[in-house]
DNA sequence: CGAGATCAAACGGTCACCTG
DNA sequence: CAGGTGACCGTTTGATCTCG
């Protein structure tokens, strides 16, 4: 800047003024300033601004898995927000580890994040206090986190409530449930949908047609309730990797999975789901990041995406 | 009065140097 | 040897000044 001030002729302030398009420069000048920049190849150094500026230009993502495809779909879409406002994006998978996460939360804060969406992995996020008021801003995504922060969820009981109720329209009583560990939110909920639904529909509620654990699991968990005196004449799966778990390990039954997926609409019969709107969940939190950062404030808000089923198939074979 | 110059003080961390 | 001091990196910002 020192230099192009001189090949200019200018003061320093005024390359300054020029470079941040702020008034009190003359055509002239700013000519004669542009062309300095550009004769000697001039960009402006990032780290010197952040250093004087105090805002990094920066957001911290932490999803649970940057692999899989519901969360780098997230990613992107907050990756798009923050580019519209100039800012650049840190992710991290915290793969269910809370203690993972809270280490990818604190080095990004470390790193001076202005804000951060947390796709929470714990329940307890007291260690964010102190950078929530340090001025740090945060969202959670997909799932509540321990504070009261804004949010954005999917309506993943409605979603459930639907998608078994589907299942029942086309003529099955006895619907099994397949999902993850109730210990993540979103699992939960979608078994609160389930019930639900069942009860809505006046069908018993039966225990043993209901399986928590890791999706790896899911394929042994449904053979043995098919070996059962009275089976499942439909499934209901938790999570899109429950799904393909589930078909990968040979089954067909009449299905609504939760999640969509890619190829679902190729498979015969195709695979009907409850889709989520993961870019929306991404795109929704990054603005209202940007909002906070931006300087609004107000109570948390709490914010429920709608869900989608979608019929192909599965869902619509008979007991 | 407006365009622009000049000056100095930050910002946060690192590093060389000095003191006791 | 520990601890303290001050310069330094590049830019922004505000105060103040100059000149036509």
């Amino acid at each position: 800047m020192k230099d192009v001030a001189a090949a200019a002729g200018v003061a320093l302030k005024t390359v300054s003024r020029f470079v941040n398009a702020e008034p009190g420069v003359s055509p002239a000048t700013a000519e004669r300033v542009a062309a300095a920049i550009e004769r000697l190849g001039y960009r402006r150094n990032e780290s010197a601004r952040v250093l004087r500026r105090g805002r990094t230009a920066t957001i911290g993502l932490v999803i649970e898995d940057v692999a899989d495809p519901f969360y780098s779909e997230i990613g992107r879409a907050v990756e798009d927000v923050a580019l519209r406002h100039g800012s650049l994006v840190f992710s991290g998978s915290s793969g269910e580890d809370p203690r993972r996460e809270r280490e990818l939360v604190l080095a990004f804060c470390a790193r001076r994040v202005d804000g951060l969406v947390i796709v929470p992995a714990g329940t307890d996020h007291d260690y964010l206090l102190p950078e929530l008021d340090a001025g740090v801003a945060a969202v959670f995504a997909d799932r509540p986190g321990g504070l009261d922060a804004d949010t954005v969820l999917s309506d993943n009981a409605g979603g459930a409530h639907a998608g078994v109720t589907h299942l029942i329209r086309h003529g099955h009583r006895r619907i099994a449930f397949l999902g993850d560990r109730t210990a993540i939110f979103t699992a939960a909920e979608r078994l609160r949908g389930y019930r639900r639904a069942l009860s809505d529909a006046g069908l018993p509620a039966d225990g043993t047609l209901i399986a928590t654990g890791p999706p790896e699991r899911a394929g042994a968990a449904l053979d043995r309730m098919l070996a059962e005196p009275d089976p499942p004449t439909a499934v209901f799966a938790g999570n899109g990797r429950i799904t393909v778990a589930l078909l990968r390990s040979g089954h067909r039954p009449p299905l609504v999975g939760f999640d969509d997926f890619e190829l679902a609409d190729l498979l015969t019969p195709g695979v009907s789901v409850v889709a989520q709107d993961p870019a929306g969940l991404g795109r929704t939190a990054a603005e209202l990041l940007f909002r906070r950062l931006s300087g609004e404030t107000g109570p948390a808000r709490r914010i429920e995406l709608a869900t989608r089923l979608v019929p192909r198939g599965s869902g619509e074979l008979r007991p």
